[in-house]
RNA sequence: GGCGACGUAGCCAAGUGGUAAGGCAGAGGUCUGCAAAACCUUUAUGCGGCGGUUCGAAUCCGCCCGUCGCCUCCA
């Protein structure tokens, strides 16, 4: 049994065997912030966010970077629409970000490297790569010489030749080769810039991954991860420029791409402007629903939203969290009595769930098996409840759900108060009892009544064997 | 046009040679005053189509159809 990941640049499940035990480095591509970040963002942030939570449950240290690019293009161009200062715009959006991320309990990164705060190593890097004679300046630019890169495009799986053929953009007639692309763009007035030895100018969009990589990664790191849509050019000339840069080869040992959220019958994307933000995801409930609609399909695949869809997952995720219904009683958890039979299913069940459970996730991170796996365990828990398990073995179970529920990421303890006030529990509580006495004296047409009413207001309830129960539900 | 993926039930989605996980939705039942929840049973003789290889194919090969991504800023 060992981890298996798939990595893009060779086109298989590898065993993972990072660089050094005792720490592995992943550095992830993080957002443009040009504007509010969507939920493809933060598909790609929960995926590489159960990634590392799985790596430090298998016993890893996990050294995790993830950048800003805030200098850019279209950060300028929006900066001057809104008439705002450029660097006021990316703060606002990268602390957005970090809130979307944080309340969707995805664990920071161990550094959040920024593109404007490596200027000076970005500088170095580059004059280094002319120095060695794998850039070279013109006018005031700065590009990376595409023929000083060892297979260039063996990431993408796809030649030179091809890689030319389908060349559709304008051909800056400066560059030595069509595939040669910017480390350095001289300023045009107005734009935010740096002093560097080929005068004013700011960072291409490429070298600042692998200035920042270098820098807070070293030179080759264990896994870089980012979207399908980075795979070329971004991560094709990170590869290039980061090698020639430092000798090293390879930059990377493992490429992770997660598969692009689709909306509709396109990708979603800021340029096509058919996206949900996170917030607007926030908005709607629960925030680990969103977790449990990317658990729901294998991470390399592309996935589709829909409200519906996104919704389905939401109930699966009430299934799981159903079981710490803090209004349940489960009976005392060192109470050791109970049915034989019942007792013995479910430890043959806890015992199995584990291993389950890690052949799945060993295998790239299948995270689809590794909820059926859950599933199955919920599933082995309201048997034993109802056939009579021991208390202390149902907690187990129920423990052991979870922590296994944790290494996804998912808080199925956490009662989500998301939709509706945290401070009517006592008025509700009255509600109840008011409700159980007229059920005494089968007054059942205005008992109905009362719990359709609440039931409009979103509050759920639930009569058990010992007792009423109630929820926020939408 | 080139390159890379994908096409599994009403919907979402695992499964890469040995006879179709799981979730959502639906149906019947148990429980309940009723409802909900939970549990039980049930829902693809078939995995886009047509051929081929094999004792055996959703899984391998070929062709076709369809969808998507990349080739241009993108998680």
């Amino acid at each position: 049994m060992a981890l298996k990941v798939y990595s893009t640049l060779s086109g298989q499940k590898e065993e993972f065997k990072p660089f050094s035990e005792e720490q592995v480095t992943m550095y992830v591509c993080g957002p443009t912030v040009y504007d509010s970040s969507h939920i493809g963002h933060a598909m790609s942030a929960v995926v590489f966010d159960v990634i590392r939570r799985y790596l430090e449950f298998q016993g890893y240290k996990v050294r995790h970077a993830m950048n800003f690019t805030d200098v850019d293009d279209k950060i300028i161009n929006r900066a001057n629409k809104e008439e705002v200062d450029w660097h006021t715009l990316t703060e606002k959006y990268i602390n957005e970000f970090l809130e979307g991320i944080d309340a969707l309990n995805v664990q920071r990164a161990s550094v959040y490297p920024r593109a404007t705060e490596e200027i000076g190593n970005i500088i170095a890097a580059v004059a280094e790569l002319v120095e060695k004679g794998a850039a070279y300046p013109v006018e005031g630019d700065v590009y990376y010489r595409i023929s000083a890169a060892q297979e260039y495009g063996a990431l993408k799986h796809q030649s030179l030749e091809d890689l030319r053929a389908g060349e559709r953009v304008e051909v800056d007639s400066r560059k030595e080769n069509a595939l040669d692309f910017a480390l350095w763009k001289a300023a045009k007035p107005g734009e935010p810039s740096w002093e560097s030895p080929w005068g004013l100018g700011r960072p291409g969009w490429h070298i600042e991954c692998s200035a920042m990589a270098l820098r807070h990664l070293g030179a080759r790191l264990d896994i870089h991860g980012g979207g399908a849509d980075l795979i070329f050019p971004h991560h094709s000339n990170e590869i290039a420029q980061s090698e020639s840069l430092t000798g090293a080869r390879p930059f990377v040992k493992y490429w992770l791409h997660n598969g692009l959220l689709q909306f509709g019958s396109d990708k979603m994307s800021k340029s096509l402007k058919n996206f949900v933000t996170i917030q607007e995801i926030l908005k709607m409930g629960d925030p680990d629903n969103l977790r449990m609609f990317v658990l729901n399909s294998v991470y390399r695949n592309p996935l589709n939203y829909s409200p519906e869809n996104f919704e389905a997952a939401g109930r699966g995720l009430q299934r799981l969290k159903a079981v710490f219904d803090p209004t349940q009683q489960w009976g005392d958890p060192t109470a050791t009595q109970g049915n034989p039979e019942a007792n013995q299913t479910l430890q043959q069940e806890i015992e199995s769930v584990r291993p389950d459970f890690i052949e799945a996730m060993d295998d790239d991170f299948n995270s689809p098996q590794a909820m059926a796996c859950l599933f199955d365990l919920v599933k082995e828990i309201h048997k034993g409840r109802d056939a009579g398990a021991s208390p202390a073995l149902l907690h187990l179970a129920r423990e052991t759900l979870a922590e296994l529920g944790g290494v996804l990421g998912l808080r199925l303890k956490e009662v989500n108060h998301a939709t509706g006030p945290t401070d009517c529990g006592p008025f509700i509580n009255l509600l109840i009892s008011t409700r159980r006495e007229l059920r005494a004296v089968k007054q059942f047409a205005l008992a109905d009544k009362i719990r359709q009413n609440l039931k409009e207001l979103g509050v759920t309830l639930e009569d058990r064997a010992d007792g009423t129960s109630w929820k926020f539900e939408k």
